[in-house]
DNA sequence: CACGATTAAATCGTGTGCGATTTAACTAGC
DNA sequence: GCTAGTTAAATCGCACACGATTTAATCGTG
């Protein structure tokens, strides 16, 4: 095994900064795009996942977000409250809430095609480098996730 | 130039969802080291800066976070009514506000030492693998911050 | 069938992030 | 030396994240 560092690095070294600091600027650049469909980002992912498999439950939309119900649910709410979406609970499991689109949900997935295009300009990056940096960073993920528990 | 992806991808795919992820991640494996020492992860990031150089603005410490003052100003307090820091305006400019260590802030390095040795056992990483995804992560992050402008 | 254990959402409280605005202090130009 | 413009923090409102708890429904075992 390497040696682990032993005294304070300075902040440009740590991992976790440039991670944590990459996301929010992935978080400013689509701002103002998501802004003009009325969306926020973490509300786009959900989207996303439902025009790719609508109709799925709140748990199965969080186990791939890494989020639970305490943050989903408000964030689903307000999707609803901008019609997007509808919540009704599954009548074989009344545990379970369904989210399904609605017709201006499924509208917005047209709006909404020019979005990867203009953040991957932004990227500067090829399509072969950000398929590696999506890897790796889906690796290192999976492991902190594991160390966690 | 590459072609720019055309149809919706699916999340597992988009980069800003692994940094988003990610930094995630890093958020919870630290949750429970910082939270013996009263930090939040954010805080921490703001101490690990005035260890490296006590009696900063409240803009400088800003800068290299990327955070203003709406967000760093009640952060800073909590740090200070945890006994941490003092906020004191500059007399030569009123404007400013220095943030200081006190001396709990100051002994908090010392209980801070394991930590990135934690962090690093976690990421299963090379310190080599480490440094090359920090400069990765670090150029793109600059580009998506510049390409906000 | 009963009943404790498990599961899925929802709720609550705290702490970020950030756009927009406000307040106070400095600077420049006349 | 006054005033317009700029700068630094602070304030405000809203939307995440997440630990902890609560509520309601289902499951498992006898």
């Amino acid at each position: 095994m390497s040696d682990a560092p032993t005294a304070m690095p300075a902040l440009p070294d740590f991992l976790c900064f440039a991670a944590y600091s990459t996301g929010h600027a992935f978080n400013r650049l689509y701002k103002p795009l998501l802004e003009a469909m009325g969306l926020t980002y973490p509300q786009y992912l959900v989207m996303v996942q439902l025009w790719a498999e609508d109709d799925q439950t709140v748990g199965a939309l969080g186990g791939r977000l890494f989020l639970e119900s305490n943050t989903l649910t408000p964030l689903i709410k307000r999707l609803e409250a901008s019609g997007f979406v509808t919540r009704r609970r599954d009548p074989a499991d009344e545990r379970q809430v369904r989210v399904v689109l609605t017709a201006a949900g499924r509208a917005l997935e047209a709006q909404a095609q020019s979005v990867p295009g203009c953040i991957f300009e932004a990227t500067g990056l090829t399509l072969d480098e950000i398929q590696r940096l999506t890897r790796d960073l889906t690796t290192l993920r999976d492991r902190l996730l594991a160390g966690g528990t």
